[in-house]
DNA sequence: ATTACTAAAAAACGAGTAA
DNA sequence: TTTACTCGTTTTTTAGTAA
């Protein structure tokens, strides 16, 4: 079963107090809560229990439930991820810790092919050099996949003499509430979805005060053009 | 497709921004948020908007959508059912409208056969009458449904010399955040599941100050035994 | 590039029922 | 009373593909 919709049916074990005691859970009844026929209720908490969300138990013939830490988990991520939505819809918050790059960046970021659309489409040449985020949490990850899915703002590749340099996309982003900066895609790269590329017209870490290993958060709103 | 479900994908339209303007959704990236192929979420999207959650439109060759002030009524009630999950596990809070019932409740609360069994359950015995509340919004009708399948304490039917009185279950409860009283289940009722009778050791309209047709609070917390 | 239809496979469902 | 199995039916899913 989809893990978004086991994750409905421990909301409703949770409400029903089973979060941290056993509570009986007749399946004849919990049908009601669920939607679903008793049969499909009994297949239900046996297969959450089976995938370790709750841990259940049969006394005087009835069931007994209470849910696992790791429903718990499960719920509290489910959660964060509704209170984002409900606060901040539209924008894509990341938090992860800052990684000492290969330092190609710098060199990609002083090509003058590169350096005109940015000040074209962002207002501003970037600080030759980008900043990579390593993140962390499973929900990050797949943000980021999204994300570089949408195809924002579009750099054109190029070529010089000796080679040539493909497309980036980026992404205005607003870091530590503070400093204006972006996203950057590119469409060939060397890293995995845990990684993500920030750029800024200044120095990140500098003007920032931090360093590698520091934990850093910023924020891409979406706009209205994609 | 169940509505549980359709509600967690109103809520990744929510978090892409859709709740206050068309956003671009390619049913290819949305695909990952909604952790189905490109097909499926084609056919979600359709299904979304042919029940009127979300109005949706192609633009060059690639699907915007919105939400409906339906899927945010929908949300809205959602959020509040997570917020009470969260807030108060395993209590039941009830809010509806005083109604004028039938004044059968004086009757059956004076019978000795009742009457002895409240005192030694909920350790009081209860002003002669029940309080009427018509609940309004579905998910209180549903709650309702849902406790009184729950059992909570049982009170034993009797007979006296011209007739017999059915069995009755009663859950202690808290009513405006002040009085002691109990939710009543008659076994045998004229009443739908949106009404719901409370009793209390005194008049609780006297004792709140409140009049047929006010707006009345109350909550159930479930006990460790049912 | 997209979207979304068709068709076949997979998953979920509930009635009947045993324990 | 319960729970939960079997099994036939319905629903959901995705690959292939046309537009």
């Amino acid at each position: 079963m989809k893990k978004r919709l086991l994750i409905t049916y421990l909301i409703d074990l949770l409400k029903l107090g089973a979060g941290d005691r056993l509570v009986k859970a007749p399946t004849i009844y919990i049908s009601h809560i669920f939607g679903l026929s008793q049969q499909s209720t009994s297949r239900v908490l046996t297969e959450l229990s089976d995938l370790g969300y709750i841990h259940k138990e049969i006394r005087d013939g009835t069931v007994w439930v209470i849910l696992t830490d790791r429903a718990m988990e499960e719920l509290e991520m489910f959660f964060k991820y509704i209170d984002g939505a409900r606060k901040y819809p539209g924008e894509f918050i990341f938090e992860g810790e800052i990684v000492k790059g290969l330092g190609e960046g710098a060199y990609y970021m002083s090509k003058p092919g590169y350096k005109r659309q940015f000040y074209r489409t962002l207002g501003y040449e970037p600080y030759p050099g980008t900043l990579n985020v390593k993140l962390s949490e499973p929900l990050m990850i797949t943000q980021n996949k999204v994300l570089r899915k949408m195809k924002g703002i579009y750099i054109k590749g190029f070529r010089d003499e000796s080679r040539t340099f493909g497309s980036v996309q980026v992404y205005p982003a607003i870091i530590m509430e503070k400093l204006e900066g972006a996203v950057l895609y590119a469409r060939r790269t060397i890293y995995g979805p845990d990684i993500i590329e920030l750029i800024s017209e200044y120095y990140i870490k500098g003007e920032l005060g931090l360093k590698d290993g520091d934990i850093i958060r910023f924020k891409v709103k979406l706009s209205e053009n994609y």
